[in-house]
DNA sequence: TATTATAGTTAGCCATTGCTAATTTGTCAA
DNA sequence: TTGACAAATTAGCAATGGCTAACTATAATA
């Protein structure tokens, strides 16, 4: 059930997209993240596979609760890390991209640290 | 010239070896990294092709101009990095661990900012 | 001298993760 | 009904970067 970046980067996304639309496809996912299609299908098959997303008769995608927690703790951390970052002075542009690096490397303990010290900045 | 994650750990490796001892082999680089012999001698090929280091009839490596500029500038990134996480209560292995894995993937603009502000804190 | 240990290379495998080309499937309009 | 478009899949390529197996070359030792 291990994820690698990329994985994390669908999931994430289509969380993201999740939140934002009632139907969520893998065409939508490939426009979001700039992929093309057999990548973006290739990857709702493995992420399928594994156990975090369902997909229906008309290839719509939801997320299990697996997935859900998954993609909601890789989306904190790019929230909390951008945060982190821009409290810093960097551009938000920089700063959510680096997050979106940053994220998916990262040891609990060291987010858990980022996390308690952004809230003291300032 | 573009230099990957790899190829950064292996140069950075390379510098940090360098510093304690006059003499650098390949076989010292794969002890210290925990990697094979081939894999070595492939990224040493590599970054002898780049011009990031030189190579003797002995089999002594030595950093280029270049090589050591890059070297001490991700040396410098995992130092800086495992300073901050330090800072801010995470163990040394962790701190460690964690800036070598994010050293490679963040901005100038990103480490910039995180290197002043460390000097900031407490 | 002959054997053995050490260092390095070559060949080639595997996983991850992008891609294009070509095909299939389904819907919708002429 | 048919033609066209949109969505998804299959097949297969490429780069990065580990690995083992097997080879070569040199150095140390019995």
């Amino acid at each position: 059930m291990v994820l690698y970046e990329s994985g994390e980067m669908y999931l994430e996304t289509i969380y993201i997209l999740s939140k934002k639309s009632s139907s969520v496809r893998s065409v939508d996912v490939g426009e979001y993240m700039g992929f093309s299609k057999p990548s973006v299908s290739r990857a709702v098959g493995l992420l399928k596979k594994e156990g975090y997303i369902l997909t229906d008769e008309k290839g719509y995608i939801t997320l299990t609760e697996t997935g859900k927690r998954k993609a909601a703790q890789v989306y904190e951390r790019h929230l909390v890390l951008t945060a982190f970052l821009q409290k810093l002075g960097v551009d938000e542009k920089t700063a959510s991209e680096d997050a979106c690096r940053i994220e998916h490397y990262i040891s609990e303990t060291t987010f858990d640290a980022i996390k308690a010290h952004t809230e003291n900045i300032k």
